[in-house]
DNA sequence: TTTATATTTTAGCTTTGTCTAAAAATTAAT
DNA sequence: ATTAATTTTTAGACAAAGCTAAAATATAAA
């Protein structure tokens, strides 16, 4: 059977949800998907039935082989067209998302293989993140969110969790990309901000909500890559 | 109001059909898209509503203005997407049609544009149909059709009317492609069919039916274009 | 110019994906 | 351990796009 596009949509949702829970709920699927918690109860029983899914009613669910499998190949396209985006056609890494999520619907299996060729298979997205393999291998990265980040500890800006264009805008704003070598000098714990400071910069104020959908890898685990 | 995906296709077909016949009827429509006539009729009457298109029940349709435009920024789509894919991922030109079918729905009109520079604005599709520019001006060629080539005289092919995978192998069998010179040896007016004589290869024997969809340009008319 | 044929449209149904409002189940709180 | 609050599901509707079968219109033929 057809996988269509709402469902890639669903099932990539749920596969980044799960990375974090194990298990995943219909209100936090619905609100990632800006749809209905009642439309999330509909297609879950669509995906059970297709089989992609683990999922008895109010029990929470999750992807099985198959659907992780689909996912994985959804996020390939994505990153592979974000790379192409950016390196190719000059577009900004906070200007890629929106696009990246039509092109990833495009089916042919063949040009995703040629892309990630003339690409040069890359590994990593223009946001840090990696991109699975053909087969679907998706390497695990060892990082951590800024706001885990111990005091006055360099590391390195390695993705952004949840990429709203108002988040990039407001890290643009503050000079703060992937690549980016930071560290923080100061938590206020009243409210969770931070202090933190870029090279050649004044140091700027992050909110807990901004830090913690800031991915960075500390300067061991990049070593540890190499 | 928003133009869909099945309403895209059925401008770029109406605009293809329009540009033999003036008026487009319902069963050809229906045909080229292989759909049924009421669905076609349905379709209609939305395009209608939306202002797109001239059309009385029983009598006929064609586009209007703006549906002419929407119809060749699709058209404009779909010919850079194919450009890409044989001149950047190697794809041989009898490959990309369906592909380019849904790369052609991407809505990005920037992302349009940034491809069209990075493709060093072509002027032709690997097919030789034209491509129309970034203000939907679409440059018409004199060309004609194999059957109405005359004897002994040789032209280049500039393009294929109908571009069916299977008429395509055809081709490809003959070595006979986008650019490949040839010319008439001999007409058949049994069954119209033509020997034909491509050089460094023997001669080899088209269809009426396939003659008709080959399109050429003879020497004088690629020369007027320099 | 009637009659026959072909084309087009309407009427009514189906599927997919979405929604709201109400009911059911689960979880939390007193 | 009940009650209260939250979460999830069901029931029922709707819009988009397609289909079949029947009716309406137009075209061709006798």
């Amino acid at each position: 059977m057809k996988i269509s596009v709402s469902k890639e949509d669903h099932l990539k949702a749920i596969f980044h949800l799960q990375q974090e829970q194990g298990l995943v709920t219909t209100n936090a699927l619905a609100s990632a998907l800006r749809t209905r918690p009642a439309s999330v109860t509909d297609m879950l029983k669509k995906l059970k039935e297709q089989k992609l899914l683990i999922y008895e009613r109010y029990k929470g669910f999750r992807l099985n082989n198959e659907g992780k499998k689909a996912a994985v190949q959804i996020i390939r396209k994505h990153r592979l067209w974000e790379y192409f985006l950016v390196k190719k056609l000059q577009f900004g890494w906070d200007e890629v998302h929106e696009i990246a999520e039509e092109l990833e619907h495009i089916s042919s299996r063949q040009l995703i293989e040629r892309l990630d060729s003339f690409l040069g298979f890359p590994e990593t997205d223009p946001h840090g993140d990696p991109i699975p393999d053909s087969q679907g291998r998706l390497q695990v990265r060892r990082q951590l969110s800024l706001s885990e980040l111990p005091l006055n500890k360099v590391a390195q800006v390695s993705g952004i969790a949840s990429q709203t264009s108002e988040m990039l805008e407001l890290l643009q704003y503050n000079h703060i990309g992937l690549g980016t070598r930071l560290e923080i000098r100061k938590k206020f714990p009243f409210d969770n901000s931070l202090e933190i400071k870029v090279r050649n910069r004044p140091p700027v104020t992050l909110s807990a909500q901004v830090a913690k959908n800031v991915l960075v890898k500390d300067d061991e685990s990049m070593a540890e890559k190499r």
